[in-house]
DNA sequence: GTTCATGTTCGGCAACCGTCGAACATATGG
DNA sequence: CCATATGTTCGACGGTTGCCGAACATGAAC
């Protein structure tokens, strides 16, 4: 039998948690740092990145951290696909907990996107 | 002449920087805060509270950081009056700025909001 | 002037955060 | 099997943050 997509983590142990209870000063928290805030308004604009698709400020190790907040928050969702990691707003489950924070956070974030990696 | 009351800054040299530009990730940062998030929904109920009428969980030299912290990202107005200074949430320039905001940050806070100093 | 009430500032401390480099783990392709 | 690509994890480092107590500054009341 063959996985058209893993679905699951397979990357590491912990299972890449997405929680379903979300935080406000968790989220806050995510959102209030630059390279993260810089990500959310790049996923505003192609979803379902890579997290090797942006060309982070940053090193892989930070880059990856930053992605586990991200996560962690609940401000986006994971899952693998090959050897890849992609990368999509929560967009329906914020909307729905916190209306208005993630369209305001895309609008005050295109200051600081991030570009999307060459090729 | 007499002043009938005092609109500037008296107890110390800085002279109560009020911002008007308002930074989004700085504001964020600021509202992270279970005691930040706490006095600002302690506000939403009675304004115009001078800094000892919370009664904070932490000690005055840290009470005082963190209405700093409110004032410089622009979330609290201050001003004095006599011995004391008094705060108030800045809604017009926050609901003009980050439309939204404010109101979220209010229903959040609740859960973390700050009892009223006895008398 | 003296005393009291109210906040601010300073120094120090522990914890946390963002970053890096190196090592590791997994999937894919020869 | 071996090499490559993609992320994660670990240990370390420096900077920031939150907290406290002590000292200071200001305004009011006596």
């Amino acid at each position: 039998m063959r996985w058209h997509t893993a679905e699951v983590a397979s990357r590491t142990s912990s299972p890449l948690s997405n929680p379903d209870e979300l935080d406000f000063q968790t989220v806050l928290a995510a959102l209030s740092d630059p390279v993260r805030l810089g990500i959310v308004a790049a996923l505003a604009e192609v979803d379902g990145v890579h997290c090797g698709g942006f060309a982070l400020p940053v090193g892989k190790s930070a880059a990856s951290r930053h992605f586990r907040i991200l996560r962690e928050a609940g401000v986006i969702r994971q899952w693998d696909d090959g050897v890849r990691r992609l990368n999509s707003l929560r967009r329906d489950e914020l909307d729905h907990r916190f209306p208005g924070l993630l369209t305001l956070a895309i609008a005050e974030g295109a200051a600081v996107r991030v570009p999307f990696a060459p090729e």
